[in-house]
DNA sequence: TTTGTTTTTGACCATCTGGTCAAGAGCACG
DNA sequence: CGTGCTCTTGACCAGATGGTCAAAAACAAA
């Protein structure tokens, strides 16, 4: 399943590095737009150097997606069918914001491969994504049928909790733009969302304030 | 203020060709992914014949940007400070839930410049952008004081009808995957974001389906 | 038809870009 | 030191790409 490792540390610390530096560019200008000199020169290698530890661009491009995939997923594997359905949402919505503040980066190169249509990432969706997202929907299906949350559309419900967190990190420079220098994004969102979502759960006794 | 206008009919036809082949590869590939000899295949001209219409690549990129801020903003615009603000909200909302359906390519095209940084656009945000939102911000910061709307921060009440809308029509590919053939994306889109923001607007007398 | 203007194009060019290669540097080990 | 292995690089290449140009075709006006 797993690639082999490679061998020596200076190949770990080489990889990791390009991958980092892969993903500061492919984030930033796309795949076409990247070069692999770019990515050389952030990396601090020579471009003859890049390719001896990498095949090919697309090579270090599908290895960055690839190994996103599942982080990115992660925080919806762990909502909890046990839990209490308000708790594990708002939670999801939280993680999945931090993710968007800590790793926006890794959120705009997937931003920017499904814009484009998920050319190289494509049949991962309709497959491992969709099954996970059915699944989820069932238990979110299951708790609003036994009255715990409003009634609305699972998949529709998910698909606002991505939208409203990965925008903030997608698009930072309109958000910084339209609120101004003095203010913190990421920690208005936070209050915001929470707030947003505990309305579109149905939140039965929270402190409104007014 | 505006330019000159084209003078022959066929100039003028031309280069709405231009731009509408245009706005199929950008909005497919970004800036950089975009080809001249695409645009010029697409549009049905030579690529000399696609340069005398207009001076290089990037003069095609700023022309469809510039044409469509105005566009994208239009429904902002509407929104009346003396309707009703429920109905007036739900409209804007709407309206630009239209909007994704019906120019998807538009809203791609925008969609990567934003992630990308705003290279090409970024002054415009600043300055239209952050005063049209702050106006309207105004606004909706009113309707809330006078109790009218549930308490929130009108900003980011607005990125998130900006945020939930264009979702489905920058990620379509990944809400078709995780939908399936089966279903209307846009249909249920119009129905579930209806449903949510009556319920973050605060509605007092929704039919609360259970 | 003649003349002047707009449109169109084939040929061409400089540059960029992904990728190769052979040779060299560094290094571990006996 | 010598031997073999990993790592690094300068030089190079083929193809793509944005853009130019002079000349030809269309077209309009007289």
């Amino acid at each position: 399943m797993t690639a082999q490792k490679p061998r020596t540390r200076i190949q770990e610390k080489n990889r990791a590095r390009v991958l980092d530096a892969a993903l500061e560019v492919f984030s930033q200008h796309g795949f076409r737009g990247a070069t692999l000199d770019q990515i050389a020169s952030e990396a601090g290698l020579s471009k003859p150097n890049l390719l001896y530890y990498f095949a090919s661009k697309e090579d270090i491009h599908v290895t960055l997606l690839g190994g996103l995939v599942d982080t990115w997923l992660a925080p919806l594997r762990a909502l909890n069918p046990l839990g209490d359905p308000h708790d594990e949402l708002l939670a999801y919505m939280r993680r999945k914001l931090q993710m968007s503040r800590d790793f926006p980066r890794e959120s705009r190169l997937f931003a920017q491969e499904i814009v484009q249509g998920a050319p190289r990432i494509g049949d991962g969706l309709s497959t491992d994504l969709k099954d996970l997202v059915d699944e989820k929907a069932t238990v979110i299906a299951q708790w609003m049928a036994e009255g715990k949350l409003a009634q609305s559309d699972p998949h529709h419900l998910i698909f606002s909790i991505w939208s409203l967190t990965q925008h903030y990190a997608d698009f930072e420079v309109q958000v910084r733009a339209v609120l101004g220098d003095n203010r913190d994004p990421w920690a208005e969102a936070e209050t915001y969302l929470t707030v947003h979502f505990q309305r579109v759960l149905g939140v039965t006794d929270p402190m409104h304030g007014q």
